[in-house]
DNA sequence: GATGAATCATTGCTCAAGCAACAATATACG
DNA sequence: CGTATATTGTTGCTTGAGCAATGATTCATC
């Protein structure tokens, strides 16, 4: 690794920042005109989807999405005055209230899904080539390890 | 690629947004903790600095930056307060002014650089291996190409 | 040369997110 | 038990960004 030039290297980072922005401009672009709902909706979302129970804490939906707490706390204010989530309160711990995704939020992540997973694939994935998810998944999961821990 | 799992791609989508997050929170904490400015005045700087009479136009910025104009417009209020950069109008085109990086943009620059690009190394580029940086080049250059076409 | 269209930067407004402070509740420890 | 500490979600405040509308200027076309 000392061997590559340094140059390459920052070039490499900077490409990856151009990509993210690009990447994700369209995709938001996109999930807005079709759904009406941006991006880190369709996050929370897809997270209470996969979460036991359609449930999530406020706290763990934080973690997940990367978000603030209070962040989070006016996000799902917002989705939930759009019917897309509610809040329940937990009998255990009173401190804590749940994050429950609603029938019509189940609808509005099955309308988005197709047509965003088909954007990923025409803005993203569509640029793999053979070999290349292995290389990025090991690359990123170093990433992600290395970064987590400090 | 037809025959890849599709569900890898998408990990690997997932991934990436969240080395991203990752990764750009860690140097913007540090940046900020060592000069006191953002990620975004930095790009800024940098891309002054690279530019022919560390000048350039708002609207030339704004495309780099991958910013609205009127962000920019913002955006080199702040850091004209700061005295990081100044504006000329240009006598040819009493429309356009120019931003300008000052002394203290470049010494401020200076400052920073050596510690960003120690931590741009610490948090994601050690993580590459031997051929990473090529494969990445590639496929992120892919990327570019297809998404500024369209 | 004059008039309509295009371009550049700015401004008003709104929105989404973070930080620090807070209130309510739970846990730990004497 | 009772008190100190920690944790959870919320709120006030600030910041940074985008969109749409505006004003100033340039370009194009007649």
């Amino acid at each position: 690794m000392a061997a590559q030039s340094s140059q390459e290297q920052i070039s490499a980072w900077r490409s990856f920042l151009e990509v993210h922005s690009a990447v994700i401009k369209a995709l938001e672009k996109e999930l807005i005109e079709d759904q009406g709902f941006s991006l880190t909706w369709y996050d929370v979302l897809t997270h209470l989807s996969e979460a036991s129970g359609a449930r999530m804490q406020h706290q763990a939906l934080a973690e997940s999405l990367l978000l603030s707490r209070s962040g989070v706390t006016r996000l799902v204010d917002r989705m939930a005055e759009a019917g897309l989530v509610c809040r329940e309160s937990s009998p255990q711990d009173r401190r804590v209230s749940y994050v429950v995704m609603t029938q019509p939020g189940r609808d509005a992540l099955d309308r988005a899904s197709p047509g965003h997973m088909r954007g990923i694939a025409q803005h993203f994935v569509r640029y793999l080539e053979a070999g290349d998810v292995a290389l990025l998944q090991g690359f990123f999961s170093r990433v992600l390890d290395g970064e987590s821990g400090g």
